[in-house]
DNA sequence: GCCAACGTTGGC
DNA sequence: GCCAACGTTGGC
């Protein structure tokens, strides 16, 4: 069973055509445990994900994303050169997890915040809540196939 | 740059 | 365990 989720990063920090560029990289620096928990505990290799850009203009979904990799220690958390270190967190006893995603499509034209929010069908997406501030969020089926329709690409098919 | 919403911290 | 103060997020 894919499970659909929205993961949220400012263009200057890590940007889509990086992500196209790298294919794959780790999710590193969420630092909010109700984000963690839901990289550590319940994504799974081979959800999909919806990428996006937040504080830019217009927020938008830039493309899809896979996860590649299932919760492992975000080791950032313990180099006290990473912008991202927590004095709390160690090898022994990791505080923040991370998952690895890979690119899988850019949309053909980039889904705006606007544009989502005026869609009677995308009505419930965590992204569009008022005060919505998680940077890892769930996403149902049909919102995620909105979504790429929006952009012009056809949801993956799934086996 | 503003500010509303929300999470975290820490005194009590 | 409450809650005020503070920091961050992120749309506008």
């Amino acid at each position: 069973m894919t499970q659909h989720w929205l993961m949220k990063s400012e263009p200057g920090a890590y940007s889509w055509a990086e992500l196209v560029d790298d294919q794959s990289t780790h999710w590193d620096g969420v630092r909010n445990y109700q984000a963690r928990n839901m990289m550590r505990d319940e994504m799974k290799i081979g959800d999909m994900v919806l990428f996006y850009h937040s504080n830019c203009k217009p927020p938008h979904v830039a493309g899809i994303a896979r996860v590649c990799k299932e919760s492992y220690p975000d080791f950032t958390s313990w180099d006290p050169q990473s912008k991202y270190f927590d004095e709390k967190s160690n090898p022994d006893q990791p505080r923040w997890f991370m998952v690895d995603i890979e690119s899988v499509e850019s949309m053909q034209n980039i889904v705006g915040l606007p544009e989502m929010k005026a869609r009677p069908d995308l009505e419930g997406m965590p992204l569009l809540a008022r005060g919505q501030r998680l940077s890892v969020q769930k996403v149902s089926p049909e919102h995620f196939e909105t979504v790429c329709r929006m952009g012009g690409i056809e949801p993956p098919s799934y086996s």
